[in-house]
DNA sequence: CACAAATATCTTGGCGCCAAGATAACAGAC
DNA sequence: GTCTGTTATCTTGGCGCCAAGATATTTGTG
C-alpha cells in the first residue's frame, strides 16, 4: 500500500520526537484530513445545484423533518451545531434567496417558524442526490464488508460525543 | 450497539426519501461529524498550553522540519492547506507573540524564512504531548487490532486525495 | 543587457463563524 | 395581577479564512 500524507507526517514526528508514541495520529489525523477533503467535495457537489454547504445543512434539516417542513431556529441549532447568532444570519440569507420562509409563531410570540419553500425543497432534493452520487464514487475503493466495518468502527468513536452533551 | 446521530439521520432520510440509497452517509457523515468533535478536542487540548489550533499547525510543521526549524511561507502553505494570504497573517501574529521569527532570505530576496523561537519550540513540544494524551483517551474504546484496521481503511479513502493534487 | 514570464509574498475586501450581551415574551410563585 | 427567572431569538464586534490582485524579485531568452 502506498504512503499517504499521514504516513509521512508520523514518520517525521518519530524522527524528531522518538520519545513519543504518535500512533494515535494514524487514526485521528486521517479522520481530520479526510474530513477536510470531504468538505471540498461537498462544496463542489452542492455548487452544481446552486447551494452552499451551510445552506444545504439548514435545508436538509427541514427536509428531514417531513411535512410541513417547518422547524424553529432553536431546533435547527441543535441539528446543525452552530450558535444562535449564526442561525439568525443563515435564515436571513435563505429567506432573501427564497429557499425558506420565516414567520412568527402565533402561540408563542417569542418563537419563529422556518419553513421550506417549494423552491427550497426542489433544491435540497436535487443537491442530496448529487451529494450521494459523489459519495458513492469516493467509496468505490471499498467493498460492502469494509464499509460496514468502517462505519461500525467510526460509530464506536463518535458515540461518546453524541451521548454526552459536549 | 447504541444508535449515534448518524443512525438517526439516515433513518430520517430513509423515511422521507425511500427512493434513495443513503448508505454512503453512514461512512462519510460519521467521518465529518467525528472530525468536528475532534476539532473541539484539539482546541481544548492546545488551550491548556496557550495555543490556538492554527498556531499549533504552523509551529508543528516547523518542528517536524528538524533543525534549524526554519521553513519558507510557501512550504508552510503546502503543509497546512491554507492560502498565502492566510499564512502571511498567521506568521504576523506568531511573530507578535514571539513564537517564531521572520527574516528575509539573503539569497533570494523575494523569499522569507520563518523560524521557530526557543519559546515556540517549548510551546509546540508541550502542546503535542497534551494532544497525544487526549487522543489516546479518545481511542481507549478500540483495541490495537481495531485501530490498525481503522487506519488502514481510512488510508484507502484518503490516498486518492493525497496523490492527486486536488 | 533588456524584456517577458515565473515565483514568493503581501494586501485588500468580503464572508461566515462565534461569544457575549440585548431584547422580547412566557411561566411560575405569591 | 406582579415580580422574577427562564426561554427564544436577534444584534454587535471581532477573528480567521479565502479569492483576487498587487508588489518585488528572480530566471530564461535572445
Amino acid at each position: 500500500m502506498a504512503q499517504d500524507e499521514v504516513d509521512r507526517l508520523t514518520e517525521a514526528w518519530r524522527h524528531e520526537r522518538p520519545d513519543l508514541d504518535v500512533s494515535p495520529m494514524e487514526v485521528l489525523s486521517r479522520v481530520s484530513r479526510l474530513a477536510r477533503h470531504l468538505d471540498r467535495e461537498r462544496r463542489a457537489a452542492f455548487a452544481e445545484h446552486g447551494l452552499e454547504p451551510w445552506e444545504f445543512d439548514v435545508l436538509a434539516a427541514l427536509r428531514r423533518a417531513g411535512e410541513p417542513y417547518e422547524l424553529s431556529p432553536g431546533v435547527l441549532l441543535g441539528q446543525t451545531l452552530v450558535t444562535s447568532g449564526t442561525m439568525t444570519a443563515r435564515v436571513d440569507k435563505l429567506t432573501a434567496r427564497g429557499l425558506v420562509s420565516r414567520r412568527r409563531d402565533e402561540d408563542d410570540r417569542r418563537a419563529v417558524r422556518v419553513r421550506l419553500t417549494e423552491f427550497g425543497k426542489k433544491s435540497v432534493d436535487a443537491a442530496l442526490e448529487g451529494l450521494l452520487a459523489n459519495e458513492r464514487r469516493l467509496l468505490a475503493g471499498l467493498g460492502a464488508e469494509d464499509r460496514k466495518r468502517l462505519s461500525d468502527l467510526l460509530r464506536t468513536l463518535v458515540l461518546p460525543f453524541d451521548d454526552a452533551p459536549s
